[in-house]
DNA sequence: GAGTGGTCTAGACCACACA
DNA sequence: GTGTGGTCTAGACCACTCC
């Protein structure tokens, strides 16, 4: 923990959380948590302005801070979520195969999809998600070997997210998401558990580096009936 | 536009969208933006770090603001998106049928939704959207009447959320949006063109007002193949 | 070492809600 | 009027990139 006004964030998300700051009750105001924390004001702000956005609290001008978490359904906040979090959240036993690893020549899809050249070689990675036994995801990654120049089917079988922040030192920076229903395919009906399912959600998920360079596209096939997307969406955000 | 740092905002986003500053060049440092504007170093932080949040730029530490907005697939940043909306960018012609306009005592499963006592009434209206003459959207609102006392099939016709921001000045301050898969109902066999799919895509959206309270409840129900949400994740946003 | 963005401060004035 | 959050300032120090 180096920022103080991360510090402060994460001191009142855990209250919240706890129930120390009850729902539709009002934090502190800004210049008593200034006191509190010892800060300036700006910092406390920031701290503020974060647990907003996070879905924390709601600000109202000329009144205080609303507490609007309500613990019972934690507001999985959209954003970039690998596999391992999802699978702790559902407290059930996860198992990932990795079906597929090679580095290929990029098809057209590919090409356009990951916007490198015919020449550029690409990792491609299957991976199927089982939870309780059950097939329930074909993740399916294509990385650009120029910048990820090394993999191994061990790092696939662990997390590949972990190795490239954590190993690789990339930071990841922001992602798109596109989210479409599809027909299965029939790679789709052989390697995930269907039961009678007669459609997939496909994530379509493209990852930039700091520098903006795109680096890796995902796509991640889900069984429909375990599908949850959740989305918090905040107007006019500062 | 009242405030400095929005201004600075649009002021640079209406460049880089105009070529001004192109894709992948850097941004006037931070020092020399403030001198530019007239203004403090500060308030340039805020103009810059709402330009990053809506994807014009990319911050990087020790090196610049990097301009990274393709102008030609223009990222649409997730949100409140109206039927209106979309439907411009389809560039078809779309058409609503208010298939039901009514005031109801809520039932058990709208009550927990819109978290609305038994005897509360609730507004309950059913819109079909049609677009390119094929029933593709199912739109079911329901709005709490303590919040809303008066609405009209006319209303629901043109858009109810024009009437909540326009008329009634209620401000919509933020949204949860949850998607899931389902197998259609009779409802919707009813009354959309399933063309033999088998699955609907359901997107349920919680709407709240700015004291953070809850009156809107509504279920977007869409045909599979005419489906499609971006989302666009920032890591690490201050 | 020079230049960049990231954090933090102590103060100011304003817009808004509420009594 | 009092208290709240929203904006803005002028300055400081730090972490990082690049030469």
């Amino acid at each position: 923990m180096i920022n103080k006004y991360l510090m402060i964030h994460n001191e009142i998300a855990t209250k919240i959380e706890a129930g120390d700051y009850t729902t539709n009750s009002l934090l502190p105001s800004e210049h008593e948590l200034k006191e509190q924390y010892g800060t300036s004001r700006e910092t406390i702000r920031k701290a503020l302005n974060l647990l907003a956005q996070n879905g924390y609290i709601q600000k109202i001008r000329g009144k205080g801070s609303v507490v609007i978490k309500n613990s019972k359904l934690d507001f999985p906040v959209s954003g970039l979520v690998s596999f391992h979090e999802l699978a702790e959240k559902m407290k059930e036993k996860p198992r990932t195969i990795v079906q597929k690893f090679s580095l290929e020549k990029p098809n057209e899809y590919i090409r356009q999809q990951l916007n490198v050249k015919a020449k550029d070689a690409v990792w491609h990675v299957n991976r199927i998600r089982e939870i309780n036994g059950e097939r329930i995801i074909l993740d399916k990654d294509y990385l650009n070997k120029s910048i990820v120049p090394h993999l191994t089917k061990e790092i696939c079988e662990h997390s590949i997210f972990h190795y490239l922040e954590n190993e690789l030192n990339l930071v990841i920076s922001f992602a798109k998401k596109e989210i479409v229903v599809e027909e299965p395919t029939d790679e789709d009906k052989e390697l995930l558990d269907l039961e009678g399912f007669h459609s997939i959600v496909i994530i379509k998920n493209y990852v930039y580096l700091e520098d903006a360079s795109l680096f890796q596209y995902t796509e991640s096939r889900h069984r429909p009936d375990k599908f949850r997307f959740v989305d918090f969406a905040r107007r006019n955000q500062t």
